[in-house]
DNA sequence: CCGCATCCCTTACGATACTG
DNA sequence: CAGTATCGTAAGGGATGCGG
């Protein structure tokens, strides 16, 4: 692969920006399984107001991940799916999820160990 | 994997939070090779201010990623590379790249359909 | 060269309340 | 239920300058 390039602003860039915030991977992944209404994927997930779901999936629907569609017969049920191209970025964040799970300890392991610092080492951030 | 849990607030998050932010992931990618002194960091990486760059490797410190050593003979010359830890994320920020070269274009071309917009069409973020 | 201290700005995010 | 409108906070990030 040898994505060197993508340092400085390469386009690789533009993945990680994908990225770069709470809640577009979370929605993709609420969506890995076919079309949801809003307030299934506020069940889904948890936590996430109605007005910040509402602007993560503009700003995916933007990036053209995400479709939108009014239902024909009651057009006041709206759903959110997928695109083709938003389907290929499950798998990246599959990798990403798999990889939490199978690291997740140590890296708490690691933010506990940085609390209880050595007292000569550069202050940790804490 | 089945990793439909990382909703809510799931330990895949975690992931995901090291990943959401602008330079987490771009440091690391520049660490891949081998240990680096923060001014060829900057160099490799371009655009990214000194002040910003210390933040990010504290942060990566934090959290289990990177290592920082000072030079015995000249304890002025420090050099950061990443732990063992750090290099297992490497696959997935790969993973991720590899997406953005393959369909970073798609991306791009949705954003631009995006701001010329079917006027019919509920509004576009822009 | 390292990295810390300031200052400032922008944006994401959250809570709440309101309209169709 | 879907979505918008406000308001407020917190944090990321950029620019600059200083001290070790």
């Amino acid at each position: 692969m040898t994505t060197d390039a993508f340092l400085a602003d390469c386009r690789a860039r533009l993945a990680f920006d994908l990225l770069s915030n709470t809640w577009n991977a979370v929605v993709l992944w609420a969506l890995r399984d076919g079309p949801r209404r809003p307030v299934e994927l506020r069940e889904r997930i948890g936590g996430i107001s109605s007005k910040v779901l509402t602007e993560t999936l503009r700003r995916l629907q933007f990036n053209g991940l995400v479709d939108r569609q009014a239902d024909p017969d009651a057009p006041s049920r709206i759903e959110y799916q997928l695109t083709a191209l938003g389907k290929t970025l499950l798998a990246p964040i599959d990798a990403v999820g798999a990889w939490a799970f199978e690291y997740g300890d140590e890296v708490m392991a690691a933010q506990e160990a940085a609390c209880t610092p050595d007292p000569q080492s550069p202050r940790p951030i804490c």
